[in-house]
DNA sequence: GCGGCAATGATATGATATAACAATATCAAC
DNA sequence: GTTGATATTGTTATATCATATCATTGCCGC
């Protein structure tokens, strides 16, 4: 199963985590920086939610067996995912989730069901040459951007 | 000068205040909802930057004149005039703006300056449909979103 | 004026994120 | 294999953003 499948449909997600993790040491070997096993834990802790997850829900998890881990463990683990477009952080919720789209430059954009919280990321073009060509019409220049729809994902409609 | 000019442009500010206030009581007064005293004041303060404002900048601002102030008086004031579409939050800021479209349902879409820190709103139907179409395109139905465009301002690319 | 509801006051605490400096690990150069 | 430079992690403290809870006050129709 690919990454970009909805995350709602039913599947082996021990295969997504094994295939993100196996992805993420390839980039950072490419790129020559270090996914430490601290950075490695916390992106496969990301992986096992198909759901954005809180910073300290992260810490929570690590802490189990990594004692010493406070809030700048996380901090420094997430910003170093990010760093390296492995992992988003979904603005709205202050929460994080693993890139399903690594490798390209990107910035995500994501269907967020408000009834079951999962979050699929989605890479449309039909949106991103939408931004382009709006702020275009007002001079503006894009760097990046933040785009977090939320809405009834497929399965949830059908409830 | 209508509220949807650029942000970056010179203008008469005081203008833009008394307009948006003027608006808010209009709609206050058709919705039956009541812009308090502290809720006006609240609209005025935010209104008086063009770049988003934090909850405890406010506080400080609102604290001048109302020493009773604390944070729930902020948030609040802050809930209500979201509630009546009167300002947006800008969620990768922890932020708020007032709402340059007031009275029309919409979300906001938002060009923020990463130089200048202005946010200057839109509402570009070519940014909805295509979030429409590829929402749809994912089997999504949406209920809400969040578009925060970060780049150069026209003012900032000749700087 | 009084009863009900909306708004505000007041206190406390929860949730998210970073600053600053010390200690340790990694790795290339010698 | 020691050394020195740099990256990473440990540790403590604190900044920043947001809400829960209950008491009090103000508004308004009756």
């Amino acid at each position: 199963m690919p990454l970009t499948d909805s995350p709602a449909k039913p599947h082996d997600h021990s295969l997504c985590i094994e295939d993100a993790l196996g992805q993420a040491r390839l980039i950072c070997e490419q790129r020559n920086v270090r996914l430490t096993a601290i950075r490695e834990q916390v992106l496969g802790l990301i992986w096992q939610s198909h759901k954005p997850i809180g910073a300290y829900d992260l810490l929570e998890q690590l802490a189990k067996t990594h004692h010493a881990a406070k809030p700048p463990t996380i901090y420094r683990a997430l910003e170093f995912l990010q760093d390296n477009g492995l992992i988003h952080k979904i603005e709205s919720q202050n929460a994080f989730l693993g890139c399903a789209h690594v490798g390209g430059h990107h910035h995500g954009q994501f269907l967020i069901c408000t009834i079951c919280g999962t979050a699929q990321e989605i890479d449309e073009k039909i949106v991103s040459s939408a931004l382009e060509n709006a702020s275009q019409a007002h001079g503006f220049k894009i760097q990046s951007f933040v785009i977090e729809i939320k809405g009834l994902c497929a399965t949830c409609q059908d409830l």
